[in-house]
DNA sequence: TCTTTTTCCTACAAGATTGGTAGGAATTAC
DNA sequence: GTAATTCCTACCAATCTTGTAGGAAAAAGA
């Protein structure tokens, strides 16, 4: 299951994409960065309720991710660093949540050997590499722009 | 990720599977269950080293959630109820781990509503599906008969 | 019937993780 | 200078994880 920590994540980025997406359209804009029109954690709680102090961490998180960009001061806030079908899912949550593959021996990001078994001849092994290659099928593929859809 | 409790318990029917498959190899039998040779607890630690008594509350969860009989007394042990390959990894990993989707609002077997979004149209919901789709698919797929490739 | 071997059951407990909160420092706009 | 914002670190309560402890119950065999 996802975190809360990456539900929350989820929620304010989409509310980023959107914004993001109305800038770019208003000024037929070719450029990735949004940094002249952040948005602030509180618009982002406006829309989505949750823990301001929270998010605020949350957000942290992805700025040193590498995903969002800031602006402090007054009428400073948070953007996104790249056109959002270039932030796929799968990044998001393994800054938040860590490793997305069932078991330490088959994840790609977040690997660690496994002591109790051959892995060249383990059939867990093998069956939760195909679950992690499923994940990764839907997670690598889908961006942060097919949150957009979100009407809420 | 999945729980030590999942991963022991893999490990443990993986053992189970092997004397299963011996002894219907051997008795050239049809029947299912095999409550005439169960595996006691001392023999799959052999096999796969681990808490002993950590692995006995394991054993009783999948017996009581409908994968594992067993037997008390000298000689006894657990074995398995059904054909392998009639045993999904699925319900393994819901009977020891909970839900296998994302999300409690996409979950099949562990729906919780989702209080702050509209799922008809919530972006995020249907990504998230999508997800639960690709990891079932797998795991509903494979089952304990596949387990059965694992040598060490 | 006695002993041994096994499963069955419940309670406990230490450590890690989750889901936040608190309090302020640094920066920027006006 | 003041207000609005991000930045940073430490803390905290509740829950979950990963077991351990101690026996009760049942079955087999002598």
């Amino acid at each position: 299951m996802l975190s809360k920590k990456a539900q929350y994540a989820f929620r304010a980025l989409s509310t980023l994409v959107r914004s993001d997406l109305k800038r770019r359209n208003k000024a037929g804009s070719t450029s990735s960065a949004s940094s002249d029109a952040p948005t602030s954690i509180a618009e982002m709680v406006k829309i989505h309720p949750m823990s301001t102090k929270f998010l605020e961490t949350i957000l942290l998180d992805l700025k040193r991710g590498g995903i969002l960009g800031s602006k402090k001061g007054k009428g400073g806030g948070y953007y996104l660093l790249k056109h959002p079908e270039d932030t796929p899912l799968a990044q998001v949550i393994r800054i938040l949540d860590g490793p997305i593959a069932p078991m330490p021996c088959v994840s790609l990001h977040f690997y660690e050997r496994c002591h109790d078994c051959n892995e060249a001849i383990c059939g867990l092994n093998r069956l939760m590499s195909e679950v992690r290659d499923a994940n990764l099928a839907v997670l690598e593929r889908r961006s942060l722009a097919d949150l957009a859809a979100e009407q809420d």
